[in-house]
DNA sequence: TATTTTTGCTAACACTGTTAACTAAAGTAA
DNA sequence: TTACTTTAGTTAACAGTGTTAGCAAAAATA
């Protein structure tokens, strides 16, 4: 009874590939030009076989939300892993989420630029959950050892994530400055950040 | 010879009705949402007279997009004046920047959001420098009578510009906290950029 | 071998931005 | 007023998009 499986082996063997052509044809071309044509194309299959494996284009962007998070949640985890003090963390992790974005520039745009909509990413996307969690529970350590152990971590969880979100952001909006100084302005922030927090 | 003048005023008519005919489907139905048939269905014209005024969709937008760079630098210009104090100034700047972005969600969701060619934009809307000019002025005085006056006013405004557009973003996919706790995460964020600037 | 299920295809629908080619109106000159 | 020229506005089409209904052929089951 090895018809079942191979069967699935197949089908699994189809949604990889029309993931792996679509990701084919953003790094080549970018986001705005994906098509459901140019996948259906590229696996040599027909339109609907990709409407078999996902419910709509908006579902394979997801996928790829999905991965970007994970990846930026697995990272930003080692970066943590590697320090024991918390303030170092907080850097370390704002250091590896600002070349996250720079060296997965496709992945980023998709996780927050390219959605209006992506009001509802984050219920659709447990990962972000995965990653804000990683970032709240080092916040909650370092005020634990600041001079201010009542200050609110949820607060400063949400100007941490701005603050990386927002310099990425407008870099990247801005992208033709010199690379050095890119670099020293998250420290710059993250400095200032950490110096509030700690206190 | 008022005939000239009657056409272009009659020509100008037309391109005010194109933007308020945008403007309205915008606010009803989203970006997303705007096409060129439904701009020209609402001005009772054909659609090639849309292209008339206009090279293409995205100078309709850009059209907007100008207007929201214009509309926020007059915001920030009158806060500012308001105040005396540098380090006030950028506390107000930055309540303003924040109520802007959420007064005209559409004016900012198109500003920085829909453009993931938003790179060019900064080329393309000289609105956003006299923004910019703004910010760096106040940035550049704030340090001036600061305690560490060597500061690099440059990546000090990247810094401040990125918290906020970083709070505004991620607080818009995340909408649907309490309303209290939104302004606060703000002033605490200005509040620890504006000490570590003044020292 | 006959029947059912699955798989994949063609062709279409309803949209999108954009443009070429034409008509009818308005303005100009004789 | 008539003849010509310009311009304003139209229809119809092209090339592309996401999505789906209906059908043919292949594969699995009885």
């Amino acid at each position: 009874m090895g018809i079942a499986e191979r069967k699935l082996r197949h089908k699994e063997s189809i949604r990889i590939g029309i993931l792996e052509a679509a990701w084919q044809l953003v790094i080549t071309d970018g986001w705005q030009s994906l098509s459901i044509r140019k996948i259906a194309d590229a696996i040599e299959y027909s339109i609907p076989v990709i409407y078999n494996h996902f419910e709509n284009k908006e579902a394979i962007l997801l996928e790829f939300t999905k991965e970007g998070f994970e990846k930026l949640a697995e990272t930003l985890g080692e970066v943590k892993a590697a320090y024991a003090d918390p303030a170092q963390q907080l850097a370390a992790m704002g250091d590896a989420y600002w070349d996250f974005a720079f060296d997965n520039k496709e992945y980023y745009q998709l996780m927050f630029g390219l959605g209006i909509p992506a009001c509802d990413t984050v219920k659709k996307v447990p990962e972000v959950q995965e990653m804000t969690a990683l970032m709240i529970s080092t916040i909650k350590e370092a005020i634990a050892g600041s001079k201010n152990p009542e200050a609110d971590y949820f607060l400063k969880f949400h100007t941490y994530w701005s603050i990386l979100h927002g310099l990425v952001s407008i870099q990247m909006i801005e992208s033709g400055k010199p690379d050095v100084t890119k670099k020293m302005i998250v420290q710059d922030a993250m400095a200032g950040f950490t110096k509030a927090l700690v206190d």
